[in-house]
Formats: structure tokens, sequence, C-alpha cells
DNA sequence: GAAAAATTTATAATCATTCTAAACTAATAC
DNA sequence: GTATTAGTTTAGAATGATTATAAATTTTTC
């Protein structure tokens, strides 16, 4: 079941309490938290932990590929398991994220990225919609 | 030829001294300089400007549809003058950002939020590529 | 279980950006 | 054209997100 912990593991990262507690938090996490709400979720679970810790053991899980780093241009860093690709779509009255795969799109990125030259190595897309009444 | 000054007139701001000048800089940019670098450039031309009155004007102008912002995740606002919709393709290696545009992505954008019963409002791709070394 | 290495904590520092209050400039009223 | 008013700019303080630092603590190694 904990298979963020296994990768962890693999990666060789030394598994601390505080870096348990933040995947613990992030296995919680249905929705994108920023820090600061990730913070919150993990001081619930142990008082002690320190804001520091969580802002490098993300950075950390981040480079291990762990995590994956999510920017909806308010100016805080979202964060969200790593897995299969997916591309989100931002309700602009709520501010849900809705999160979405279109393999063609992918493709067409690719491909938009091959005709100048360029070897697609990421690509970030959001999209912000409102959403239509029937 | 002044047609970012027509625009501002028209949105009726009142067109003083640092206004003038920070749209100058616009206009000879043809990079996408962050607010930093504006700034800089800004003071090139009047010693007397302050980077609060940049921060300001620059927001004005965002408002008033004269520039756009762009946010290639370095945790910068960088800005352009507002025209054409297109997209960047963000070089990994050296920092170069390229504009391309591809009305056949755009539509499939607008499809796919429609087929999540969104009305598209606004949208961000960034590519990020490496050069294909031939 | 002691010594060495890595991690965490608390806090200070930094960076981008926004706010505030006083000074200045432009627009309007006379 | 000058006084009044409204809007703008300046300088610097404040804020919010993030990173760095040094001391304390924990984990690993022997």
């Amino acid at each position: 079941m904990a298979k963020l912990y296994e990768k962890c593991i693999k990666n060789g990262l030394r598994m601390t309490l505080p870096r348990k507690i933040i995947l613990e938090v992030i296995e919680d996490s249905a929705d994108h938290p920023d820090v600061d709400e990730m913070y919150r979720r993990a001081v619930e679970k142990d008082r002690s932990i320190s804001i520091a810790t969580v802002y490098r053991t993300i950075k950390l899980f981040e480079e291990a590929g762990i995590i994956e780093r999510l920017d909806i241009g308010d100016g805080r860093s979202r964060y969200e398991e790593a897995g299969e690709h997916h591309e989100h779509l931002i309700d602009v009255e709520s501010g849900e994220i809705i999160e979405f795969q279109n393999e063609e799109l992918e493709e067409m990125k690719r491909q938009v990225a091959l005709n100048m030259g360029y070897e697609l190595v990421d690509h970030r897309l959001e999209l912000f919609g409102k959403k239509i009444k029937k």
C-alpha cells in the first residue's frame, strides 16, 4: 500500500519521522495543497514540525520525483503526487482544480516543439474556465 | 505609430512622464523582461523613477489590456505587449523564450474545456525544450 | 553506546511584490 | 492664470513565500 514510502526508500532517502508525516499528508490529500496548507496538515499530526522542514522535504521529494509542483499563477506552489501526467482546469469562479488527461493534446505539443527543432522535456498547460450553466 | 499610447488614452489613463517612459520601455523591448529588468531600463531613461511606480504602472497596463503577464515558473513575472495570442517555448539550456502560434492547439484546448462543461476564459501553455543538434 | 554524519528546529535573511504616508503633479474651478 | 482638488509618484516600510544558517537533535556507523 505505502507505495510512496517504497519510492522514497528506493531513492535512498532516510525516512525520518517528519518525512513520514509529510508523506502521510501527501497521501491523504486528494486536492492540491500549497506549502502552508501542507504545513498545517502536518502540524495536526505532530505539533513539533517546522515550516522549514516542510519546505526542505517538499523540495527533496520533488527532486526525487515523489511529488510534482503545480503553479496555477497565484504566487504559491502547490503539490500533488507524481503519477501519470495530467493537466489542470481551474474553475475561475470557485478556484476548484480539475484534473484531466488528453493524449491527443500531449502528442500535439510534442509535435509543435519538434517542428521548431526542440525535444520536449517538459510542458505545462493550465486552462481557466467558467462552468457552463445548462 | 505610438499605438500603445493611443490605447492608454482610450482607456482613460493619464499619461504622466513615468507612464510614458515605462510605455517606451515596453515598446523597445522585443524580449520578455521581468519587473526588475523593466525598472533598470526605465531608470536609464529617467533616473528618478521608482520601482514602486514600475510595479504599479505595470499592473495598471495589465488591467487595461496594454500588456500581458507571462509566467515561466521561475518566480518572477515577465511582461510583453498584448497582441495576437501566442504561446511560449522555453529553451531549457539557454533560457531563451521563443514565441509560437498554433491555431489547431488553441481549438483543441477550447474543445477539451467544453467537454468538461466549461467555457474557456483563459489558458496558459509553456513548452520546455532542448534544442536538437543535427 | 560513543563518534560521526545527516536532519530538524527556530530564526534570520532574501526576493518579489504591495502598502503607506508625504510630496508632487495634473486637472478643474474660479 | 492662480487656488483647489484629485490623482500620481516617491521612498521606504510591510508582507508573503521561500531559502539560508547555526545550534540542537536524531540517526547511522562502528
